[in-house]
DNA sequence: ACGGAGATCTTCT
DNA sequence: GAAGATCTCCGTT
């Protein structure tokens, strides 16, 4: 079952949480990519100051104030695709970075998207994971909750809290204060071998 | 195994 | 003009 609005219009916190053990599916070119989501991060609302959205809309970070359950892709490093998805209701620009997958269908594809790396590789982070899928700014925007867009995220199998745990978010400058460098708010599978670190 | 640096460019100060 | 929600390669241990 495709994951629909209602899903994602709650707080970042929980849908980080929930987002764990869900398909992140694309299709491209007749082929179909996913793999079973592993770890996820939460940027929340206007406060979070590790957020792009702390600062008020820019043009950057526009895609944060839309419909629960949007894309919001952007470049990082000049170099490399992040994807995240926004929730909350709209007039909170809050978000969830999908930090890595577990991968399942395409895997030739992916293969061929990451040359040069071993299976393991290809999807413990966020940028090797939009990578190994494809996934660009192109993607930027598009509605997940239709799966018409060719991008969405399914149900598959709910992770028990006992396989789960939390700590920091990762890369964030040290220019970010605290408590927001520190804060809990990064959620992965426990032992999972596609965890980013 | 671990650490440091380079790649590369958009965005915001 | 500087820093950034990163990854890979190359050096040394």
């Amino acid at each position: 079952m495709i994951l629909d609005k209602d899903f994602y219009a709650r707080n970042a916190c929980i849908v980080a949480r929930e987002l764990l053990g869900t398909r992140l599916v694309h299709q491209v070119d007749g082929a179909t990519l996913s793999g079973i989501i592993v770890e996820t991060e939460a940027y929340t609302g206007l406060d979070d100051l590790a957020s792009h959205g702390r600062a008020g809309q820019t043009s950057r970070n526009l895609p944060m104030w839309e419909e629960p359950g949007h894309a919001y892709v952007y470049l990082v490093y000049g170099m490399y695709w992040l994807l995240n998805v926004v929730c909350e209701p709209s007039d909170q620009p809050a978000a969830v970075l999908i930090r890595a997958i577990e991968p399942e269908t395409g895997l030739d594809i992916m293969q061929a998207n990451r040359p040069k790396v071993r299976q393991p590789q290809w999807t413990n982070g966020p940028a090797k994971l939009t990578l190994a899928l494809g996934i660009d700014s192109r993607h930027n925007r598009l509605n997940m909750t239709d799966p018409t867009s060719g991008l969405w995220l399914e149900t598959s199998k709910p992770i028990p809290d006992e396989q789960v745990t939390t700590g920091p978010r990762i890369g964030l400058g040290k220019q970010v204060p605290e408590p927001w460098l520190s804060i809990h708010r990064r959620w992965w599978i426990v032992d999972n071998r596609y965890v980013s670190c």
